[in-house]
RNA sequence: GCGCCUGUAGCUCAACUGGAUAGAGCAUCGCCCUUCUAAGGCGAGGGUUGAAGGUUCGAGUCCUUCCAGGCGUACCA
């Protein structure tokens, strides 16, 4: 059901009647006095044809033809049209049921990408979660999402860890604190003069694709890729091996990406260096902004590569549309990327490319994310941390749960508030990273909704009732029962705009207004002790919630409990 | 220098891309558990949306100029 959609139309069709053109401009209303819904198009279609927008929305009424979706519309201020949703078409939702895309698309989804020389930290986390957030979205709008992992795995650090690797005696034991090993080898990288120039050559060995050398950077690549691998399954993020597309793959192409460039002349030799001049890229004074796609000693850089993806996923892949879940600092890259890749071809199936930046994570003082310490936080010791808090509060809140529940608990309610404090934020800005709020659990938080969640259940634990044994549809006929059916009714109207924007906070948004319009109803309209219609409509209502909220909260990646 | 982003209540964030009286949570204050989980609900106070101009029926949102902060800006990714 797309409420948005299906008002626009009905409007629309009233404006051709008085050869208006232009968009209906449909939102959800301000204020609950305004109805449910408000169209804002009346009054700019007004002025463009010149007339008394008031005047106009009265006329439009008449033509409308809009009965059996709406139970009023009325003409108010200059020209607003205030529609308030009838029960009887709220009643044809089916709940959490996510609508189909008229056309799927393939689309890349391109996220997460930690660095594999070293373990992941919470400069991680944004890309993982958020992607993640929208590769399940457009999956679950019937797109083929490819996910690609494009892990660094490429360029001269690795002969480093390889060296070391070799030196210290290639064992999985030796680099299970990856992070200590990355130290030790840069240690040793920076104090033995025979030991780095060994890893420079182990850098020519491997480019060369010398086995031996291969092979050690095969099994160090492995033993990180698994690493990450745990983090993800923690973090419910449905990222697997198979998924991973790093750096390296795109090795063989890269000659060739410069040889198209070059075969098109596009390449401009500059202090040596390989470069793409574009004229959108030079500054007001005229001064040049290269984009450097061969370093001056042959060395290729991430421009190379990225344009090299580009090619495999457009080329290959066939995608329609590739999103890119990196921070925002890249943003100039991207631009370069993309107007680099129009310039020479490279994207041909003519994909849509977006850039979905991100700011970055802030600790409370303002101040990128540290330890105390002032060292990057891993993200496993985040998520134990996440988890200690949650056990914590579990423990206060209700003690009848035994141990083994606790533990699942802490697992869902932490991450889940970990996760959520990152998703129902702004993508775009940098957000402020604070236990104490986070893990408050009160307001728009990942436990409200879980909460909301685990009281719906126990409504039907405690009455004994088959959820799935009631009507899966039903006229709502109290105000609360009204208001919380336009919010369930909301639901694809808000997934739209996530996909489309690559916004999950509206989600999150859409959830925690879902949630208390839900608590609301909870406190005015008693469920169990109502009887016959009443009871078995408030069943339904609640069902359908439940539903929406495990729904929309698995779209983010985040599971629900039972009880808390 | 140039470019991009950000600036909203004491704090953390919204505001559906130009709509009506700028909304939530936290914190503060006052109510509500013999009734389905109080991790909850109801209410109060709290704002010159960084500043000044401009565009128009209408601006937190668009344009200009400032102010403050962050980031980027030729061989890291």
């Amino acid at each position: 059901m797309h409420i948005k959609e299906t008002l626009s139309q009905r409007i629309e069709a009233a404006f051709a009647q008085q050869e208006l053109a232009g968009s209906a401009m449909v939102q959800v209303s301000s204020r609950p006095e305004h109805g449910d819904y408000q169209a804002n198009g009346v009054m700019s279609a007004a002025k463009r044809a010149g007339k008394n927008p008031r005047d106009l929305a009265g006329y439009l009424l008449e033509k409308l033809s809009i009965a059996d979706i709406a139970s009023s519309v009325e003409v108010a201020g200059p020209g607003f049209l205030n529609i308030r949703l009838a029960p009887a078409y709220l009643a044809t939702v089916n709940a959490a049921q996510i609508d189909q895309a008229a056309t799927s698309q393939t689309v890349v989804v391109d996220y997460s990408a930690p660095n594999l020389a070293k373990e992941m930290h919470v400069g991680h986390l944004r890309s993982t979660i958020i992607g993640d957030c929208m590769a399940r979205v457009l999956e679950a709008q019937g797109h083929q999402v490819i996910r690609q992992n494009h892990v660094g795995d490429w360029g001269t650090q690795f002969g480093m860890l390889v060296t070391y690797l070799n030196d210290s005696g290639a064992s999985s034991q030796t680099l299970a604190d990856l992070e200590s090993f990355y130290r030790q080898s840069k240690t040793q990288f920076d104090q033995d003069q025979d030991f780095a120039n060994r890893s420079r050559q182990a850098v020519v060995a491997l480019q060369a694709g010398d086995p031996d050398t291969r092979e050690a950077w095969a099994h160090f690549i492995d033993i990180s890729m698994s690493h990450c691998q745990s983090i993800y399954q923690r973090l419910n993020v449905t990222l697997t091996p198979e998924h991973t597309q790093g750096e390296s793959t795109y090795n063989h192409d890269l000659p060739a990406v410069i040889e198209d460039l070059e075969a098109q002349g596009l390449l401009v030799v500059s202090d040596g260096a390989q470069c793409v001049f574009l004229s959108q890229f030079k500054t007001k004074k005229g001064e040049i902004l290269p984009v450097i796609v061969q370093k001056s000693d042959g060395g290729y850089l991430y421009a190379t590569t990225d344009l090299a993806a580009i090619r495999y996923r457009t080329g290959t892949l066939n995608a329609d549309r590739i999103l890119y879940f990196t921070d925002a600092r890249q943003a100039l890259h991207f631009k370069q990327i993309f107007a680099v890749s129009a310039e020479a071809g490279f994207n041909r199936s003519s994909a849509q490319l977006e850039h979905m930046p991100f700011g970055a994570m802030l600790g409370a003082d303002g101040k990128p994310f540290k330890t105390r310490a002032g060292s990057v936080v891993k993200l496993t010791e985040l998520l134990d941390e996440a988890e200690l808090r949650a056990a914590q509060l579990i423990k206060e809140k209700n003690s009848q749960l035994d141990p083994q529940e606790i533990q699942t608990l802490s697992r869902i309610i932490g991450i889940g508030a970990v996760k959520y404090a990152d998703l129902s934020k702004n993508r775009t800005s940098d957000y402020l990273f604070d236990w104490d709020q986070m893990i408050s659990f009160e307001g728009n938080t990942a436990p409200y909704l879980q909460y909301a969640y685990t009281r719906i259940q126990s409504v039907f634990t405690k009455g004994g009732i088959d959820a799935e044994a009631l009507p899966k549809q039903t006229v709502a006929v109290d105000e609360p029962e009204r208001l919380l059916a336009v919010s369930i009714a909301a639901f694809n109207d808000t997934l739209r705009a996530v996909s489309t924007e690559g916004y999950p906070h509206l989600l999150c948004n859409y959830l925690y207004v879902l949630a208390t319009q839900f608590t609301r109803f909870y406190e005015l309209c008693p469920i169990l002790s109502s009887a016959g219609e009443i009871r078995e409509r408030r069943l339904v209502l609640a069902h359908q919630t439940g539903c929406t909220l495990k729904a929309g909260l698995a779209l983010l990646g985040i599971d629900v409990p039972n009880r808390m």
